[in-house]
RNA sequence: GGCCCCAUAGUGAAGCGGUUAACACACAAGCCUUUCACGCUUGCGACGCGGGUUCGAAUCCCGCUGGGGUCACCA
């Protein structure tokens, strides 16, 4: 049942590339979104000012741009509940926080970076779990003043009164934990901008959003999160948590070991559509048996968060692979031929004069042997550059068998052909009964003269899409070459 | 180390107290075939360990082990 008041949000921070992490959730945020006629939003969580760079957020956007997961409301778009960067939107933090001063839950901390760090290592001296001691909570206002006069400039600390809190995600179920394991925590740090977990809370509930969900490392903010919710007395909203995607040797995906951004796997050629339908099927499952070959709109019709796992997953990059060939294998050969032109320009294969429609006879002929994009350059170039001709090979495939008698009569059968690939098909297969050679070494010997190659795409449609101009003087060098050895 | 999450073949996963423990990728073999690839068929391969509960546990409970996360004026 479609239900409008699905609010979901991607909150990438502006730190990196889009991950595909944040891919996979603003996957299912998308679908989420879509199944329940919901609006999507994407805010940028820059609170992080030593780390933000002007550039990730357009990476950010672009990546999640090239999936084809569009938002509804967002920096670049706008919407009714803006604006959806953090940095611009320090007042309002600022406001919540005198609110939460005002009412005694939270108070002025002016303890430095350096007492703070003394008082850590105290704890852990005498094996206590390190937490803030909760010291300027009760501080009198002579005493702030004091410490203001001493140039201090405090931050803001939320107190915690202990007790177990707990949150119910819809992957997960019930969680919970006692808060009296931790100490009162920051929420405006000294320079006025607020902590990740304060933001995030004011910012969930002014944009009204209804699920809020994220990878698996942010179950542990979830409890001071719905401590902030309690002390604002606003309502929580729906959490689920995904599972953590890890490496092959189960160590958390990390830019040290392999491609983590998206923009890399379009780089290496790497579908919009199959980098989706994996993505969706790390961490969940329909359910039933067969193929896990999904369109976006096949996904929407299936996903549900009940069927999403808990437990971590192994980015297997072979599987994507595979899926990655099937959609290749599914794209029309125009739309496929667009999709490799930009891999065959940067191999300087060719130009932009390209002829579409050529290439998409020859797309036609590679399009079952890819698996992704970047190997377009290596298989395509027997069809855009003079290959080397495996002289040596061709004389082994020969055998006993005259080279020049057999290359002569096949030019000969092949220049009056037209230049269909039935026609000739029909020449050529016609002239082999005259070689005294076997089917195979006879026509490993055309493909070895004139694609170059012992492996190549199916010869007599290769040889139309390469042009009777081009066999015929690819052809005319074997000749001449086989003389001479 | 404390706290939190997780645990079915190499990988992704189905399973929800009684099953010959699905399916997909990977791997192996075969078929198809003028090469490669596609496709098809078959095969290999799993409930981490130990206690309970129960007539009966992959399924429920406890402990252990293992993996991951998190312990910041990062998000």
């Amino acid at each position: 049942m479609p239900n409008p008041s699905y609010r979901v949000r991607i909150a990438p921070s502006p730190t990196g590339d889009a991950h595909v992490g944040h891919a996979r959730t603003a996957l299912y945020d998308y679908i989420l979104v879509k199944q329940n006629a919901g609006t999507f939003i994407l805010r940028i969580d820059d609170t992080d000012t030593a780390r933000n760079t002007a550039t990730s957020e357009e990476g950010v956007i672009r990546g999640l741009q090239w999936l084809g997961l569009d938002w509804d409301e967002g920096p670049d778009k706008g919407g009714d509940y803006g604006p959806y960067r953090q940095s611009e939107r320090l007042d309002t933090y600022a406001t919540y926080a005198k609110e939460l001063l005002a009412q005694g839950k939270a108070y002025f901390c002016y303890c430095s970076q350096e007492e703070l760090e003394a008082m850590r290592e105290a704890q852990l001296l005498v094996k206590e779990d390190p937490k803030y001691t909760g010291k300027c909570r009760h501080l009198g206002e002579a005493e702030k003043y004091k410490l203001a006069g001493e140039g201090r400039v405090p931050t803001v600390r939320l107190a915690v009164y202990g007790g177990v809190v707990g949150f119910e995600d819809l992957v997960r179920g019930w969680i919970e934990t006692n808060t009296s394991l931790m100490g009162d925590f920051i929420i405006l740090k000294s320079n006025g901008i607020p902590v990740y977990n304060f933001a995030t809370v004011i910012d969930d509930h002014l944009m009204a959003i209804s699920h809020v969900t994220r990878a698996a490392e942010h179950i542990v903010n979830t409890i001071p999160q719905v401590l902030i919710y309690r002390a604002l007395s606003w309502e929580v909203p729906k959490f689920a948590h995904f599972s953590t995607m890890l490496n092959e040797d189960r160590s958390k995906m990390s830019k040290r070991k392999g491609a983590t951004f998206i923009g890399q796997y379009a780089e290496m050629g790497y579908l919009p559509e199959a980098m989706l339908n994996f993505l969706a099927f790390l961490g969940w499952s329909p359910g039933d048996a067969g193929d896990e070959i999904y369109t976006l709109d096949e996904l929407v019709a299936k996903f549900s968060l009940e069927k999403c796992t808990a437990s971590n997953a192994i980015f297997d990059a072979k599987k994507l692979d595979w899926i990655n060939a099937k959609w290749i294998r599914r794209l029309s050969p125009l739309d496929l031929a667009v999709r490799m032109l930009p891999f065959l320009q940067r191999a300087e294969l060719t130009g932009n004069d390209i002829d579409i429609n050529w290439l998409s006879r020859l797309t036609v002929l590679v399009q079952e042997r890819m698996t992704r994009l970047d190997e377009a350059p290596a298989i395509c170039a027997l069809f855009f550059v003079e290959p080397e001709l495996p002289y040596a090979e061709i004389q082994k495939a020969l055998g006993d068998a005259d080279g020049r008698a057999t290359l002569s009569a096949v030019l000969r059968s092949l220049i009056p052909t037209p230049w269909v690939e039935s026609e000739i098909e029909k020449a050529l297969r016609a002239l082999q009964p005259t070689l005294g050679l076997s089917t195979k070494a006879y026509f490993m010997t055309l493909r070895l003269s004139i694609l170059g190659s012992a492996v190549s795409p199916p010869l007599f449609a290769s040889l139309e899409v390469l042009g009777k101009e081009r066999v015929i003087a690819r052809l005319e060098r074997t000749l001449t070459n086989l003389a001479s050895v």
